[in-house]
DNA sequence: ACAAAAGTGTTAGGCCTACACCCATGA
DNA sequence: TCATGGGTGTAGGCCTAACACTTTTGT
């Protein structure tokens, strides 16, 4: 047992990680909860911060417990401190978002009760999680103008209709084909995989990657996207 | 005494209060802590929050107590978690951050052992108070290509080469006249105070206020300031 | 009278938007 | 052969950035 002078909330984390693919769309991964309070209800992984590890670290680990993996990177993004939000005790959860590609997270892993939901079919949520996937996603359309979120959300290689498919589901607009694939162009992220003739038009879609040097250059010096 | 099951941290909220003037450039409010640790060193104004309110009203709370004023407005930027970041037991903090206009700050408040400091000669803070400054700085840095920032720092009227100066001191660059003041005027939100005769250049700036109602309109739909 | 500060307009370049046609593929 | 989808370029408008001169004020 663990004594305090004056009252103490608990601490927990939870993570909202996105995922996409062409069929479902822009998704979020959820678990199923196998206790009470809200037993059977689906929310984000997530758990109790330990006293001797800081929140990045206890949302990653709490991740991997619950889901079986580790993203790259995560990132805080809000911490949500209702008072009413648990109806055990007092908790506060510390919010974090990631972006992953969904072949990277092993479906049928023996950790998981881990499932893909896409965002516009999320079932009614355990807590005030229905609330944190709000704040998520606008945060995620915030990024989408200064982060190329493609490059963490798309597998290796992708097509233009792919990576515009993506921003249109994200932002929730339709984009001119040629405006878009000259805009992407023009922040020289893209290199063609395969290059066919130069510029003869057919029915299969090039395939591009992610070129990593660029894009660490424009994370170190930020973009601008103008939509 | 209250007791846990398992160990839980204390949750602590501090404000990084933004204001701005002329002779001092951009500054921040900071409290003079009076006992240990830290005694004697400089920090934001904060303290525990209590555990029948959300980080936000303890937030404000603390503020009125520490420094004697409220702001109309607090945003939550970002949650502090490191293990030792104080001494005495482990602490996280939510921090806040806001923007005011100083003279609406009564200095000398008995509350308060509250003074200002420009960003650029802050003293070496309590705990881990000079890194939550160098997020806020940077999230105000973000923040004011989206809203105008004036509003809140400056004093209801203000001339052009202020309201310049202000938009220097924050992004730390320099601007032309012209191109700053144009930009300014298309985005609707100024107002002329005692029109002069019409365009006759002089050396005593014109004033300008705010207009709120174009102000509220921008807010809900957002808009965007290229520098 | 001179120095310092404020007011104003024009031009060139880049970016954004809107828009139409051709070719290859698969049914 | 026809429908679908992908590839490409151009023209107009807007915004940005660069730039010089004139008037007033205070010394």
């Amino acid at each position: 047992m663990f004594t305090y002078e004056y009252p103490h909330p608990a601490v927990t984390t939870d993570c909202v990680i996105f995922g996409y693919d062409i069929r479902e769309g822009l998704s979020v991964l959820l678990v199923e909860r196998g206790i009470e309070p809200y037993r059977g209800r689906w929310a984000f992984p997530g758990g109790f911060m330990k006293i001797d590890e800081d929140a990045d670290t206890g949302a990653l680990r709490e991740l991997k417990e619950e889901t079986g993996f580790e993203p790259v990177s995560i990132e805080q993004f809000g911490t949500f401190t209702d008072v009413h939000r648990d109806p055990r005790e007092r908790v506060i959860t510390i919010a974090y978002l990631a972006l992953v590609k969904k072949g990277d997270v092993v479906s049928g892993d023996d950790a998981a009760q881990a499932r893909w939901f896409p965002v516009d079919k999320v079932p009614a949520l355990a807590f005030d999680h229905d609330r944190i996937l709000r704040v998520a996603i606008a945060k995620l359309k915030e990024q989408i103008h200064f982060r190329p979120v493609g490059f963490d959300l798309l597998p290796e290689e992708f097509t233009m209709p792919q990576l515009q498919a993506l921003y249109e589901a994200v932002l929730g607009v339709r984009f001119d084909r040629r405006n878009f694939a000259a805009k992407m162009h023009k922040l020289g992220l893209l290199e063609e995989v395969g290059r066919r003739s130069e510029g003869t038009p057919s029915r299969i879609p090039s395939r591009f990657r992610f070129n990593k040097e660029r894009y660490n250059e424009l994370k170190v010096g930020g973009f601008r996207l103008e939509f």
